[in-house]
DNA sequence: CGGTATCCACTACGATACTG
DNA sequence: CAGTATCGTAGTGGATACCG
């Protein structure tokens, strides 16, 4: 970790937050997840070893604490979280452009199944099932599996009946969840399909609390 | 620019904030800095090879515009205000201590060079003197010149007479700068000294505005 | 499950000098 | 004043394997 040798406190935070993955651990964390492999799940393209680094130098900055296996934000880390939302909402309104490589499936599935809302979740176990038109390959379907309060990301068929199925390209989903678009305004051209009986085709959007920045007003397109 | 290949905004935005001297190139243009040179003197241990990457990368990434000479922070850049502002709030706060490398007094004066509240300084010439005690070489004095509503920073004696003396060590100066210890609490055990006519001694904390992060509460000490 | 260890490739960065 | 050019190295980070 490499000093900018300014006194100024802006200087002084980004030591710390400026390497890289740093503040995505920190994203993680303020997401609630607190194990390691869980930590893994939301930053899959870190490596083990840098991860535990990273772990290890915001426990040393005061920011995490390790305790019995889970890694806990402080008040230092957790006063981080409006920061971070800001990011989002900037990052949202700014940086537009998706590469392909940005849309991963399984970050997606990872996203959505820490943000039902199990209020609008019809009791019993409702599974929704995923076909993304645009990719090919084993990762092309995935199942969420959404029983007592509890949601699980399946990558291959659990064999439970299928509530409704999604269909589509992971493009427009990704486009959904972020907010770029409406889930009405992303269905409307056929992009993306909800496959079900009606009253679940209707309800489904209601069933995730999309992110935060999800609603931050994009700015208006430059002419 | 490394990317992390994940469609979060906030993975996005950091793709381009997080390298190495990024926030601070953008502080130093909230703060109004908008000439090379000028940037470089709020960036000293930066190369200018690398300054101009870095604004190069801003400018690609839309933050930025090159303009006559002129580098001028776009909507999106200005967007990032509020965030910085939080971050250094964030930094006084969570990341006090300070290395004695930290404590650069080229910077401290540029930093209250262009912070000179003119409607406080009396009209005509003032001239500001400073002793650092802890510091040897010819950096121990400086000299801060403001007239006509303008602020010049010397490094050498321009001359003219002094108006008041600042007469103590950096470190306490850049504690009262950054809002650690108030003006009050920082001249009371001899640490620092004003020298000069009293009505001078009395006013002269007024001519400066301290940085927007000097009033963050620092939080209770932990036991 | 929850990490460490090892190794290599790369490249970003720092230092310095130089130019229009 | 406003940058480029060049060069060497430190060290990050990616991949993979392995351990308790």
């Amino acid at each position: 970790m490499s000093a900018y040798y300014q006194f100024c406190p802006v200087a002084k935070a980004m030591e710390l937050l400026d390497e890289r993955w740093t503040m995505l651990v920190l994203r993680e964390l303020l997401m609630d997840s607190r194990r390691f492999n869980d930590l893994r799940r939301g930053l899959p393209r870190m490596s083990p070893a840098l991860l535990s680094k990273r772990l290890h130098q915001l426990s040393v900055a005061g920011l995490v604490r390790l305790d019995g296996g889970l890694y806990t934000l402080t008040d230092a880390g957790r006063e981080l979280g409006p920061i971070l939302e800001a990011i989002g909402v900037w990052g949202a309104r700014w940086i537009g452009e998706l590469g392909d490589p940005d849309l991963d499936p399984k970050l997606l599935l990872w996203d959505m199944h820490r943000r039902v809302d199990h209020d609008a979740v019809p009791d019993g176990r409702s599974v929704v099932h995923f076909e993304f038109t645009d990719v090919a390959g084993p990762t092309r379907y995935w199942w969420l599996v959404i029983a007592a309060r509890a949601a699980d990301v399946c990558d291959d068929d659990p064999g439970f009946p299928v509530t409704v199925t999604v269909h589509g390209t992971l493009r427009r989903m990704v486009e959904i969840w972020r907010g770029d678009v409406s889930w009405q305004g992303g269905l409307r051209d056929g992009a993306l399909r909800i496959v079900g009986p009606e009253h679940v085709r209707r309800s489904l959007p209601d069933w995730f609390a999309l992110a935060s920045y999800a609603t931050a007003q994009r700015p208006a397109a430059v002419s």
